[in-house]
DNA sequence: GAAAACTATTTTATATATTGAACAGCCGGA
DNA sequence: TCCGGCTGTTCAATATATAAAATAGTTTTC
């Protein structure tokens, strides 16, 4: 089974990224939690104040007090005896309301269970927010052969696949410096730039984009946007299959399946 | 269908128990931006810096600025037309690491499962962190009877119903006022204080907790204590039915494959 | 259509959170 | 048993996040 991760590279690039982020916002202290909570996520065991602030270049001493903060929310777990710290349950009560809320999530699910049934592809729903990252928010696994995974809630950088290349298509990217955006990416087999570029311009021709093994190789992947009631580009439906499998299955009948659901779900949104 | 929620009186007490919160931490934004992530996640529409200020109690600015660094951080999404302030999916993030790592609810779900359909009941898994809240972690609904529900991620007071029973049993209450507590909490039938009191000693004889109908009239509630790899009290297992039905259905049964099920667990927690 | 009442946002002075050093407890090694 | 290197934690000086007023924009109201 291929698990699909995010491969942030991430090392000492955290630290100097947090040291950005709290100079800049008016409340560091904010970062600085989250910074916290992403690493706790990260970490197969529980962390001491010690191990936090050195890793996230923090002062120890400041690492305790948002540590403290965080446990008395609820969002973080201390374990009296190894003063050792963790993620809380906490964390779940916000996620559980976001998903009970989001239209795109519940109106999603059933068209990707169906279209992963149909195709014998592992569907994903994807939303993107801002330029920053995009984030699967629901995911249909087929039945079948057992292949791709993708949790719900992991990030990828926005231009990466194909819904990078619809990101690029279809959203406003004014004021963007594409080609450095592109040289950030980490493919298995990178295009060039220049393929790339003509790449977007056939997306927006078609309105779907694909990437043919770019990404994870032998893996082709489609992504159809979806447009929220103010007709800007808020989330996407992603196919995911063993490319030797999906071109014998019928490519062309799951894009238009998928163009179709995703018409479908952009105008229900609306509503 | 009954939804079974934990009824937070909230409005203007919130604004004063932020307000102690902020005083006593050394990390007052975060303690802001926790209240203002869960009044978001009640909330059923996006808000304005306005309104959450207000609702909270915060000066505008300083809700602002909270708000600007939560959405760098996407936890939280603001639509910049209307600038109307929701949940973003970077909360599901967290929760999904959480739910990934811990033990308690991996090996939970498939005990739920099997009890929940061989004696047709709603179970729960729940986590105890402190003596704040209980919070479900894992979800299994019968399938035959339409009922009771309640969500993954729910926080309830820690001493109501059944497992307030053997939290009051099992864990470490000293320095606690008991009646204190109790006076807070809210029945639909209470039991009278020195009835509790006896019903909690009942409790640590037998091991497990039975509350018949006190909590939500006409459903019985069984919970038994989950120990962790310290000998703490650290979850649950927590059946609900419908009164008349589970006595019917032999009650006596499921008090004991729950016992059974809970010692299982707790020793293949300390692995 | 103008003004009133709302909104989000910037500004600046001050109360305060952060810092870095000093403290205390713990464990392993010599 | 003592020492050296860890740990988590406290404390006082300072850099800074916060609060209240002022600004600017938007919708409502008359």
């Amino acid at each position: 089974m291929t698990n699909i991760e995010n491969n942030d590279s991430g090392h000492k690039t955290r630290g100097r990224k947090l040291a950005q982020a709290v100079k800049e916002s008016k409340a560091p202290a904010i970062s600085r939690a989250a910074a916290i909570l992403r690493l706790l996520g990260r970490s197969d065991a529980p962390l001491g104040v010690q191990t936090i602030a050195r890793e996230l270049d923090l002062v120890p001493s400041t690492a305790l007090n948002v540590l403290r903060a965080l446990v008395t929310e609820q969002f973080v777990n201390m374990d009296p005896d190894t003063k050792r710290y963790s993620l809380d349950a906490g964390v779940l009560t916000l996620a559980r309301q976001w998903l009970g809320r989001d239209q795109f999530t519940s109106l999603a699910q059933p068209v990707l269970d169906r279209i992963s049934h149909t195709h014998d592809v592992t569907m994903l729903g994807v939303q993107i927010s801002g330029l920053e990252n995009i984030i699967v928010v629901s995911c249909s696994e087929a039945g079948s052969n057992f292949q791709l995974r993708a949790e719900v809630g992991s990030r990828f950088p926005v231009f990466v696949s194909a819904t990078g290349r619809c990101i690029a298509a279809f959203s406003d990217c004014s004021g963007v410096d594409l080609k450095a955006q592109f040289d950030k990416l980490r493919w298995d087999e990178p295009p060039a730039y220049e393929e790339w570029l003509q790449q977007i311009e056939e997306t927006k021709k078609q309105g779907f984009a694909v990437d043919a093994g770019n990404y994870i190789s032998g893996v082709t992947v489609v992504a159809v946007p979806v447009w929220n009631s103010r007709g800007q580009l808020s989330n996407a439906l992603v196919a995911l299959g063993i490319g030797s499998a999906l071109l014998r299955s019928g490519l062309a009948e799951l894009q238009q399946a998928l163009t179709e659901e995703a018409r479908k779900l952009s105008s229900r949104l609306g509503g």
